[in-house]
DNA sequence: ATTACTATATTTCGAGTAT
DNA sequence: TATACTCGAAATATAGTAA
């Protein structure tokens, strides 16, 4: 199916061809497309080749009404647009407590990535990182966070050492704040990083092996 | 704007660039789109002219963002979808109570119209209409209404002369039921004819020059 | 007024291919 | 592997026009 067609569809339904009828000439719908006459009267016939549309002459003028399967056609397109405006903006994911390799801490011993998630998290971070490892579903919203822009922290050159951008998105664990940390340059481990301004383990009395849901603001921006 | 470049724009939404960003090749994004690499490759090349994507390479892939830009030519095509699948299904004319000329009564008085508004009111119509004058807004509705598929009542052969088809839509004033008559061959004279059971100028003590609104249910089908 | 045909003009596509 | 160029082919749009 062409675009012309789903886009007279469209035209054709926003003058009330899918509610009811619409009595409308060729010139007039390729006027609402921008098309000229001739290709309007055109994707008529096709439609009605297609049983998408259904044609009766009334007083000169086209008395036009969408079929149930245009209707469908339609409805498909507004079914894509509504899973692009429509998203959710918070994820919830459910990983293990792990033990990391102490790199987090190394990290967080930085001083300009500690002022920059002094500023995210409102208070001083806590030098070190929970680690939660995620599986099978879990896995697949990591990827999903990993593709959107969330809060970015700026890398920079210490002792030698280059220390690239991180992306962050503002979290809770059971109402505690704190955020996921994603280093823009490096691949898919398994492992979401949390930090926040107390030691985690802590707080919730974890261990390796507890199960622990975090929620995440996708929303969160620069 | 063609439509393969709002198409292309849809796609690299869907897979992400919208909220974020995606890494994606030229093939894949024909695949999703059903067309070549090279046409692919050629939208992408279009919309960054246009200012609604930025592109980076990352990893031999290309990194999409779509712009502000991009954003509100996608946003507009999803508000005309909404439009579309979110209309109301209620619609409010208010009219002056005037006196009709007496067809209104000439045609419920035939046994083929009463029988079928009497299965649409549920019970034995008042052999009579009542007669709303319409002007300036109102009258908009009532030729969107005129436009819509109601319940359909046949028309018939009597005595000689040809009765027309009648679009039926459920109604209410003041709670009580009752329905509009649009006779579907007639031309728009700016009066929305009522029936009901009862003889609506006496239940609410109607004159001529008094305002009704009357509560339509655009969305009733035979 | 229309619709819609035919013929021509224009656009768009994608195979081949350089980078 | 990629992207993206050229160019001949295929598809699409429109002007002119008949009914």
């Amino acid at each position: 199916m062409k675009h012309g067609q789903i886009e007279a569809l469209k035209q054709l339904a926003l003058a009330g061809a899918a509610k009811g009828h619409t009595d409308i000439t060729s010139s007039e719908l390729g006027k609402s497309m921008g098309v000229s006459q001739q290709t309007a009267s055109n994707r008529i016939l096709e439609l009605v080749e297609l049983g998408m549309l259904t044609r009766e002459t009334v007083y000169r003028r086209q008395r036009i009404r969408i079929t149930d399967k245009g209707l469908a056609v339609l409805r498909k397109e507004y079914m894509d647009f509504r899973r692009l405006f429509e998203a959710y903006d918070r994820l919830t994911i459910t990983g293990e407590v792990a033990t990391g390799s102490g790199e987090g801490r190394y990290y967080l011993q930085q001083n300009e990535y500690r002022k920059q998630f002094e500023r995210i998290l409102g208070s001083t971070p806590f030098e070190g990182t929970l680690n939660l490892r995620v599986k099978g579903r879990e896995a697949g919203k990591l990827t999903l966070l990993e593709s959107l822009d969330g809060i970015l922290v700026n890398g920079f050159k210490s002792e030698g050492r280059t220390f690239g951008d991180v992306n962050c998105f503002l979290a809770a664990i059971r109402d505690k704040k704190c955020a996921v940390i994603i280093p823009l340059r490096s691949h898919h481990r398994g492992i979401v990083e949390v930090i926040s301004t107390q030691r985690l383990r802590d707080v919730f009395n974890l261990d390796d092996g507890d199960f622990v849901a975090i929620d995440i603001d996708v929303s969160s921006k620069a």
